[in-house]
DNA sequence: CACACTTGATTTCGTTTCGATACTAATATT
DNA sequence: AATATTAGTATCGAAACGAAATCAAGTGTG
């Protein structure tokens, strides 16, 4: 009896065929695949995050090629280089007004549309398996791990405050739901979703 | 109020992320990322659908590339080429004995091993979400599906029984759970799940 | 039948991505 | 102060990519 194994293979090349499908190129935009990843990530990363080797590590690269990636976009005008502020080595990357206009044309559009139109709980699930196959992923590699602050383990934000442990300050409104390179695992909060009952998990 | 769309958005680079995070290369391995692709699809595919073109839509790429990564592959002895049956111009690709000794060690196992650690209900949802999403995604792009013969509209399947509408034939046992280029989703029957509702399809 | 059109596969071109490596500069560690 | 680590960049060769051209074989239309 192999269907579990057939099945989930189906599961594991679907999720392949549909990454590469989704984030793709197509229809003549002025940005390869690796781009519109790096805008993607620029413009949800929150204000620690947005650097190369952040970068580096979501896109799974080595940092070389993360720097010419950016190189391209900033020659662009969508990225401009800011110094950060604690260390004089780092770097953050902001999305121009020119990158913020383009994202308009960010082909995933055609996947965040598709998984609107899907049934609610379906999207329930997706929120809640893909986090978790993404941190045993990292696991396994022994990579890191990016998330939101809602389901960090850093994170204790009631109604008005917001604080985050890993870097002992309050949370900026800004940053609250942007990814985060020092994102940890809730693992105790994992089962609570945005839109479901507050109370009861499942 | 964007909730849902921040949401929304989180799976679909979520999904972008895993599918590049697992299709990987990584730890060395001796085929790359593409390499790999062909060689899963070139694995999975049926006897009909084992040629460049047919690789070329589901890598969605070009069949100049999809060329490319076939050559490397049967220079390192990993795929034949065979001659089609009815089109002279057709080509069919077959894994050597090298290449399913290779598939041993593909790093979608990470993957896979992850995706079966998941509770049940995750997974069935995925099994159900993921298909739908790329039939949407393709539908969008005017591309190609690829589907299995369980949940084709051509297919009709009882107990012993297996026929294709599409190729006017039986379908060989060893070709039954795999991809096919002339796939059809079935709308009728796509909330159907193996371990759901054993209504009508066993 | 002749002709245009399509399709399957391959090759070539220039660009981009990629991993690996080497390098500078700033920060940490000892 | 000496050493190690980290952030970012540059460079190299190999691979992948889209686009275009080519060739052979099949399909259509008149």
């Amino acid at each position: 009896m192999t269907d579990i194994a057939t099945d989930t293979e189906e599961i594991a090349e679907l999720l392949v065929y549909l990454g590469r499908a989704a984030r793709g190129t197509d229809a003549g935009s002025d940005l390869t695949a690796s781009q519109w990843t790096a805008m993607r990530f620029f413009a949800r990363a929150n204000r620690l995050s947005r650097t190369p080797s952040a970068f580096a590590s979501f896109h799974a690269t080595t940092r070389g090629t993360a720097s010419q990636i950016i190189k391209s976009l900033m020659q662009r005008d969508y990225l401009v280089r800011h110094e950060a502020l604690g260390d004089r080595r780092s770097v953050r990357l902001d999305l121009t007004s020119n990158g913020q206009t383009v994202m308009r044309h960010d082909p995933l559009r055609d996947l965040t549309g598709a998984i609107d139109r899907l049934e609610g709980g379906l999207r329930t699930a997706l929120r809640q398996a893909l986090p978790a196959l993404a941190g045993e992923l990292a696991k396994i590699r022994g990579t890191v791990v990016f998330g939101t602050c809602g389901d960090c383990r850093h994170f204790s934000g009631g109604g008005t405050t917001s604080y985050c442990a890993c870097v002992a300050a309050e949370v900026a409104p800004s940053d609250l739901g942007r990814l985060c390179i020092n994102f940890a695992a809730n693992l105790d909060r994992k089962l609570v979703l945005p839109g479901a009952d507050p109370r009861k998990t499942s």
